[in-house]
DNA sequence: GTCCCTGCAAAGCATTTGCACGCGC
DNA sequence: GCGCGTGCAAATGCTTTGCAGGGAC
């Protein structure tokens, strides 16, 4: 079974080529830096703050600025390779952006849990609001609040 | 046609109804500064900022400290009199929610402003979302960004 | 060798808080 | 008169920026 293990990294692959062709084109560098950042992020999974991706680098023995962990994101967003979200008390939030994909949240309100999905039909609504109203859409944030399973189980 | 007149604090009697019981409730105290802002906030329409109420009641010709008016911002969230909103750059914005009221945002990712809309097939796809993943649903924010038929004429 | 990148510290920005005074009830 | 409310300034927390040295190409 040692074939799975290129699994995560093949499943990754479009990142590393998106990233690439970004920096080539804008003449940017491919440093250690962000390599490891990157990877931090993708071992972290999703809905991670820049303050986490610190923490855990940090835990991992490396050391980089938090500057550059917020300028590298910054980046990756500008290259459409992670989605930015913003939370109400301010903080924001990463997540990668798989190309085509999209999905939404749930978020409990109670555990911070959060839950992606996706809906077709929703998202067939939204063009047709937008169209009505005269707009071209170019994306959109749906976040839905509420208490988990677990939560409501546990008393709200 | 002087009936009309009282048009606009007639459909806002709910709110001042709603503040007195809010109040009340928590042996909180009316005050000149706190009537000031809610009517500037009624003034000035939806979508303001916190700096946009303390510029326009400066203005006016008072002073209101900031503090204060982000005191009673977060007061009338509690009081759920107001729905706070926000945007991607860490600005929050806020907009008067009337009872039973819900409605979501187109947002022009050019000139900023902002529609309303509501589509309650939206809403009851989303009610089925939260159920099929186990969720009880409290609230949810709906956010289209894009382009407005004025800034697409105007060249993006 | 030329720029780009990085770490660090300092700056920025929206929002919150501490404190002494003042006002509603 | 007792607290709550206010203004001001300082503090906070997240994020960005300036700068001088270091590294990618």
């Amino acid at each position: 079974m040692g074939l799975v293990m290129s699994e995560e990294s093949q499943s990754y692959e479009w990142l590393w080529t998106k990233l690439d062709s970004y920096l080539a084109s804008r003449k940017l560098k491919q440093t250690k830096q962000r390599q490891v950042i990157i990877e931090a992020f993708l071992e972290l999974g999703g809905h991670i703050s820049a303050e986490d991706l610190h923490d855990y680098i940090r835990k991992g023995g490396k050391n980089i600025g938090l500057a550059t962990i917020y300028r590298t994101l910054n980046l990756l967003k500008e290259a459409q390779i992670v989605n930015q979200k913003q939370f109400s008390d301010g903080r924001a939030v990463y997540e990668v952006d798989p190309p085509g994909s999209h999905h939404d949240h749930l978020v409990c309100l109670k555990c911070n849990k959060v839950v992606e999905f996706q809906n077709d039909e929703i998202e067939r609504l939204q063009e047709e609001v937008a169209k009505e109203n005269g707009f071209f859409l170019a994306s959109h944030s749906l976040d839905l609040f509420g208490y988990c399973e677990q939560c409501r189980q546990d008393g709200i």
